[in-house]
DNA sequence: TGATGTGTTCTGCT
DNA sequence: AAGCAGAACACATC
């Protein structure tokens, strides 16, 4: 299962939205160790089980990776998935599984939900935030924040990067820089753009940083799509792989051919990331 | 059983 | 300050 980035969290966020918006919390079940789960300290010793219960879900958010769950009485319930988080909506029947660690339930108007919104994570690294709005943006998580992939002019991308005097890859995988890009929209949008990742970012051409730019924001987009082919089952509620998967060129196809000139990727560490390219169309100068 | 792999973020070094 | 390496996280898999 592939490491949500920004287009299976986009998805996420479609799946929650349709799902819960406009419903109440009616009861919450917090099976998390604390480590899992951050309440605003203004909370006092208010458990996130009793902070959350009868609030509303008014709207969902996205900003990079996190998803912002809005609720009444100005609070925002901020989830970053990290590695191996996803949420299920299933039948309230459904065996509760080893790994969901918070389960909600959750109301409309007085009719307790068919279903229950389950918050699963094998690894454990998933985060749970509540707090008031007004300590939101205080939080280095979000107020650190690179500007959004899709949202970002090509002149401001260009200037970005060539201010930036450290290597390409890790620049795009680090979320101050950019918010939202992970391993694999990294090794791909590079390989599309014929840019070696160990590449320095501000040496590179203006021209070349364009062509990074539009293949971006394509292939994001492209990606969106592909997962949001799942957004109307309950299915979509999770970071499971979209059909996305297949089109990938470089990732996870270390040894097979180059999709522009046959040679065979390699894969190498790079900024203590795995990197996978094509060492012939990505040039190091 | 114990080592390894996994991505992100944090810590600490230069 | 900025860039980079390595650690920590927690589990599955081999």
């Amino acid at each position: 299962m592939p490491v949500p980035e920004l287009p299976e969290v986009e998805t996420v966020v479609h799946g929650l939205r349709q799902a819960i918006v406009g419903k109440t919390i009616k009861s919450v079940v917090n099976r998390a160790p604390a480590l899992s789960v951050v309440v605003s300290r203004k909370l006092g010793r208010d458990s996130l089980a009793k902070a959350l219960t009868g609030r509303r879900i008014n709207s969902i958010d996205r900003r990079g990776k996190n998803i912002l769950i809005r609720l009444s009485g100005e609070m925002t319930l901020w989830v970053h998935l990290k590695m191996t988080g996803h949420f299920n909506w299933v039948e309230r029947s459904t065996p509760v599984a080893k790994h969901d660690i918070v389960v909600f339930d959750l109301s409309e108007g007085r009719k307790l939900s068919k279903q229950q919104l389950r918050f699963h994570d094998t690894r454990r690294f998933g985060r749970l935030h509540l707090f008031y709005d007004s300590e939101l943006m205080e939080q280095d998580g979000l107020s650190k924040l690179g500007p959004e992939p899709l949202e970002i002019t090509v002149d401001h991308f260009v200037d970005l990067c060539r201010n930036k005097h450290g290597m390409i890859k890790p620049a795009l995988l680090d979320q101050t820089f950019l918010a939202g890009l992970g391993n694999i929209y990294a090794d791909e949008t590079l390989h599309l753009a014929r840019i070696h990742p160990q590449r320095i970012a501000s040496s590179l051409s203006r021209r070349k940083l364009v062509e990074l730019h539009g293949h971006i924001q394509t292939m994001l987009k492209r990606a969106i799509r592909l997962m949001g082919t799942t957004f109307d089952t309950f299915e979509g509620v999770n970071g499971r792989p979209g059909r996305f998967q297949k089109y990938l060129l470089v990732y996870g196809h270390e040894g097979e051919q180059c999709s522009f000139c046959g040679r065979p990727i390699v894969r190498e560490k790079i900024g203590s990331r795995s990197a996978h390219f094509c060492p012939r169309c990505q040039r190091e100068r």
